[in-house]
DNA sequence: AGCACGCCGACT
DNA sequence: GTCGGCGTGCTC
């Protein structure tokens, strides 16, 4: 099955000799040629094992630039062997080629993405099944007649199956092939991932879900490239719109992807799934073992795995046909890669269906400023559905402002809230109070001199935790015991704390509302992740009456009793420096206070605020996420930050701070000396500009400081060429410093 | 990403 | 003298 033709006939039709070129999944941009031998054909997309300096590497071939001259000759390497794999389609080869363009990132870190090793796959172990041979047993017990009778029918059963089935241990069924009643025979291998059943059982969509089905079924019928934001609030019932476009893509044989920001808390999309269509997805993220990462790539490029639930990384998945792609939530962070090769998934989603030819469905309740730009120019379809599913009521919001309500030093529930948490508890419904703070302090500090406890990894102020009596920078992870002493004056047990985190407030929650069950829900809930979804479940099935919870109980899960939310500062956040702010508190507040309410009953919301006129909180407040988008959209397009204006940004990043700026300052440098020097502030670089690492604050990730230099100015293709001939003229990295460019710099951290 | 090469400090 | 640390650069 060649999908372009064998490269061949370089040096004549004579020669049956011929040059490939194949990508190798290496920091490199392009690709190597290597001489075909007699007897191996190749073509386009395949995988080959090639010698590269001293050692054998996995490679793809890939095509060949029409402008490029034939290699170097006759003293070419040879290809060692072909795999038997399914070779890489040609629109991979584009979305790898494309994204290697755009991203500014070397061709073969792409395509590590898009290959997996069939060297290091495990071999294909093979299944055994026991089958009846037809003798009869020498002794007949009970347990072995049931297996028999189990058995019928000439089929072969795995031994564990057939023992379940009969109610026996394995053991009998050993003994009976011992007894050479019944025989080991091969099983042909598992299926892979089980084929999703379009009319399993069919949801009844109320009218306007019926509108926004029907409008994508009929986008994956015409099999055309399309965008389409679906925006819908909180319990609107999207994923069951979707579920339909998905339900049509099968019917027409093709292919599904759907994105998911995070994969670790999705168990109750993958049961609403398999209520739908009578089997679970298959999945693929970092948790997959990689021997089933190595079944179902290969399931998904013959075509028979048909719906794949993935985070970012399923983007570069070998589908054979696929006809439809969905990012759910598509306005979260969590799509934006930042190490290797600097992508955001959400985009790249976009271009996958263009060069796929499928139609793309965005997802949100809260969508992007860009995709609501991209909606209102028309570049994308806009479907909302404005009604809650099955007569679910909006909550009524409403906000506490501070400064008539002020709470006592040390206390952060305003009367207001306490009164209505207090009414909501003593009615037997649940309550949340809500603040994006993780521990039990944002800042510590020393009562005698005024030191304030710093990261010595980094610039930030660490954050006492005082369930695992320690302190904690947020950003690096650092962790130290808390001291007992003061590091700068000596002084001791002279520790103090300055404000309130979501450990803080649980204390405060304890005595205000005596003998509740309560439970703090975040991202350092100690014990994994398994045991806080197994506290997920218990929150929902309301054995918690009071939750108290960071920016985790905004996403994803379902509190279904829960009647009151209580958002302790609205403004956290607002005043971060981040140009997303604005943006990403509207969302986090849309988010979270749309989960109260159950049932028919609304939910109440209330707001604590020392700003009840700040534009985001006043969107909240009234339900008005028009006024939002517009105004963000407004003031965007005035600063000329993006979607309108175009920023690129160059990411340095390293174990050392001091480094990394250095780093920094001296790539500056010569972005500025192209800039300044007149002969090149010609047409290439007109209008350029370049904002310097102080503009650029640091971040820590992970350990690794980050830092970045935006550039500004009017086209895409400009900022790219700047960056490009930033890269190859600046200093070359070294001591751990990495330098890659950032696809979204809006977001500074 | 490996792997060789090469340049400096430390040791049998 | 050489062993080995890692920084640099190349691999069709």
């Amino acid at each position: 099955m060649s999908d372009s033709p064998v490269i061949d006939g370089l040096f004549g039709a004579a020669a049956p000799a011929s040059v490939v070129d194949v990508l190798l999944p290496l920091a490199l941009d392009k690709a190597y040629s290597y001489r075909v031998p007699a007897g191996l054909s190749l073509a386009s997309g395949d995988l080959v094992t090639v010698p590269l300096g001293t050692r054998e590497t996995i490679g793809v071939v890939w095509d060949r630039d029409p402008g490029a001259p034939a290699g170097s000759g006759g003293n070419l390497k040879a290809v060692s062997a072909r795999h038997d794999w399914p070779p890489l389609s040609p629109h991979l080869r584009r979305f790898v080629d494309w994204i290697a363009a755009y991203t500014l990132a070397p061709k073969g870190m792409v395509a590590r993405m898009a290959i997996r090793d069939p060297e290091s796959a495990g071999p294909e172990k093979p299944r055994y099944g026991v089958r009846l041979t037809g003798n009869h047993p020498a002794k007949l017990t009970d347990a072995r007649s049931r297996v028999i009778l189990a058995a019928q029918g000439g089929f072969a059963f795995p031994k564990s199956d057939l023992a379940r089935l009969a109610g026996v241990s394995t053991g009998v069924i050993d003994a009976l092939v011992d007894a050479e009643v019944m025989e080991a025979v091969p099983l042909p291998p598992e299926a892979v991932a089980p084929s999703p059943d379009a009319g399993f059982a069919v949801t009844e969509l109320n009218d306007g879900q019926a509108a926004a089905a029907e409008s994508l079924g009929h986008a994956v019928r015409e099999r055309r490239f399309s965008v389409t934001l679906l925006e819908g609030i909180t319990g609107s019932g999207k994923t069951e719109v979707y579920f339909e476009a998905v339900a049509d893509a099968l019917r027409a044989g093709r292919q599904v992807m759907i994105l998911m920001p995070e994969i670790a808390l999705t168990a109750q999309f993958l049961a609403r799934f398999e209520k739908r269509f009578g089997v679970r997805p298959a999945e693929w993220h970092s948790g997959v073992a990689s021997n089933r990462k190595d079944r179902l790539w290969r399931a998904i490029a013959a075509g028979e795995a048909k719906v794949i639930v993935g985070a970012r990384s399923a983007l570069f998945l070998p589908f054979a046909a696929l006809g439809l792609i969905i990012v759910d939530e598509e306005h979260e962070q969590a799509y934006k890669q930042e190490d290797g090769v600097h992508y955001h998934a959400r985009d790249m989603a976009v271009v996958r269906g263009r060069i796929e030819g499928c139609p793309v469905v965005l997802a949100s309740a809260t969508p992007s400023v860009e995709s609501r730009v991209n909606a209102e120019s028309g570049r994308y379809q806009h479907i909302r559905l404005p009604e809650r599913f099955g007569g679910r009521k909006l909550p009524q919001l409403s906000a506490i402002d501070l400064k008539a309500h002020p709470t006592r030093p040390g206390s952060w529930i305003s009367q207001p809230l306490k009164e209505a948490v207090a009414a909501a508890l003593a009615a037997g419904d649940q309550a949340l109070l809500f603040l994006n703070r993780r521990g039990y302090a944002p800042l510590t500090l020393c009562r005698h001199c005024g030191h304030r406890w710093q990261c010595p990894d980094c610039s930030a102020w660490l954050v006492e935790h005082r369930f695992r009596r320690s302190l904690v920078c947020h950003h690096c992870g650092h962790i130290e015991r808390t001291p007992q002493r003061c590091e700068a004056c000596g002084a001791e047990n002279s520790l103090t704390v300055c404000g309130p985190g979501v450990e803080r407030l649980a204390e405060e929650a304890a005595v205000t509302f005596p003998g509740v069950r309560a439970i703090v829900l975040s991202s350092d809930f100690p014990g994994g992740t398994e045991r806080l979804r197994r506290e997920l479940d218990a929150v929902a099935a309301g054995e918690f009456q009071l939750i108290i919870g960071t920016q985790l109980v905004a996403k994803g899960h379902n509190f279904p009793g829960l009647a009151l939310v209580g958002v302790i500062d609205a403004d956290v956040g607002l005043t971060s420096g981040d140009p997303r702010a604005a943006e990403r508190t509207f969302q986090l507040l849309q988010q979270v206070t749309g989960r109260a309410g159950r049932g028919d009953v609304a939910g109440r919301g209330l707001v604590q605020t020392h700003d009840p006129d700040h534009p985001v909180i006043k969107a909240i407040l009234s339900g008005d996420a028009e006024r939002f988008y517009a105004e963000e959209i407004a003031m965007r397009r005035a600063a000329r930050l993006p979607p309108f204006g175009r920023l690129a940004g160059i990411v340095i990043s390293g174990p050392d701070k001091a480094e990394a700026e250095a780093h920094a300052r001296a790539l500056a440098q010569t972005g500025l000396q192209l800039l300044d020097r007149p002969e090149q502030a010609e047409a290439r670089w007109e209008g350029l500009s370049l904002l310097g690492p102080a503009e650029a604050p640091i971040a820590l990730i992970r350990g690794r400081h980050r830092l970045r230099l935006l550039a500004r100015g009017p086209r895409d293709a400009d900022l790219q060429g700047f960056l490009r001939s930033m890269l190859a003229n600046g200093p070359k990295e070294r001591r751990g410093i990495r330098v890659g460019i950032d696809i979204d710099p809006m977001s500074f951290i």
